[in-house]
DNA sequence: CTTGTTGCAAATTCTTTGCATGACA
DNA sequence: TGTCATGCAAAGAATTTGCAACAAG
């Protein structure tokens, strides 16, 4: 499980503030057990079954701040609802995210990168940013009816 | 100017409502007078302004209605705001868009659709779908500042 | 007539923010 | 002691929905 606090952390977090706090170590912990992509709002609630005395402000700010250092990745579904989870890799990177069971697969590309800052500079444009979001329905899902559905 | 009581147009138009109103139309025209992606409260303040007498949750419903029956694409921006532009041809299609003026270029490739479809299907995922969204600093936008901006 | 649309206002939902309180260096 | 996180409540924003009035086949 991931450690804020962790001792290589004095020199880094740039522009981020500079301590981890209970409730921030809570938030980053609950993350990282779920595993899984999770909305703020779930959890917040996990956290308070949990035992947790934490706000719900105080989970989205530490979210918000887990993605400014990179420290998790974030994504909106359909719906515009943010969805977090903690970032494995330093790389940039992708998910396939399955729309019955909410279990998701990083997935590591250069071809796609590629593909997309070629296409860019093919049009003119520069400073590229792309958004990629795969969904489908996973192995498990197809079989039976989803297991966490 | 696309026209939603074209000739062709009755036994279509799938599980929708059957058919056009002056409003419904004013939506399209202004939609694809536009040209580019916009907000829905951005058009709607175009048409009041253009002399139109429209509610906005008659754009809201009329946008989405497009987009259902694939007359328009949307998108999301970073802040959650949908984003709306009529679709040319009769494919899926992704856009390029620039963050300084907004102007967009509609991008056409089998291979990044081959990729999502294989990738996903390598990790056996079924019933795949994918969001891609680019965007950058267009040609235009990278000599003087923007035009639009 | 009957069905579907319109438009306003109210309601929803997610997210952010103001501010007093509290904790840590 | 000063700075920053916390948490609640209030604010904000985008979008949806309830409902009475209305248009058209």
């Amino acid at each position: 499980m991931a450690d804020i606090l962790a001792e290589g952390d004095r020199p880094t977090t740039p522009t981020l503030h500079r301590y981890a706090t209970r409730q921030r170590q809570a938030v980053l912990d609950a993350l990282s057990e779920h595993g899984e992509f999770i909305t703020v709002q779930d959890l917040h609630h996990a956290m308070r079954t949990a035992g947790h005395q934490v706000g719900l402000s105080t989970v989205y700010r530490a979210l918000n701040a887990l993605v400014d250092v990179h420290a998790a990745d974030t994504f909106r579904d359909a719906a515009g609802v943010q969805h977090y989870r903690t970032r494995t890799t330093a790389e940039h990177q992708h998910y396939l995210v399955c729309r019955s069971c909410g279990s998701s697969v990083p997935i590591t590309s250069q071809r796609i990168e590629r593909w997309a800052d070629d296409t860019a500079r093919e049009l003119g444009f520069a400073d590229v940013a792309h958004v990629i979001e795969l969904s489908g329905i996973c192995a498990d899902c197809q079989d039976g009816p989803g297991p966490n559905d």
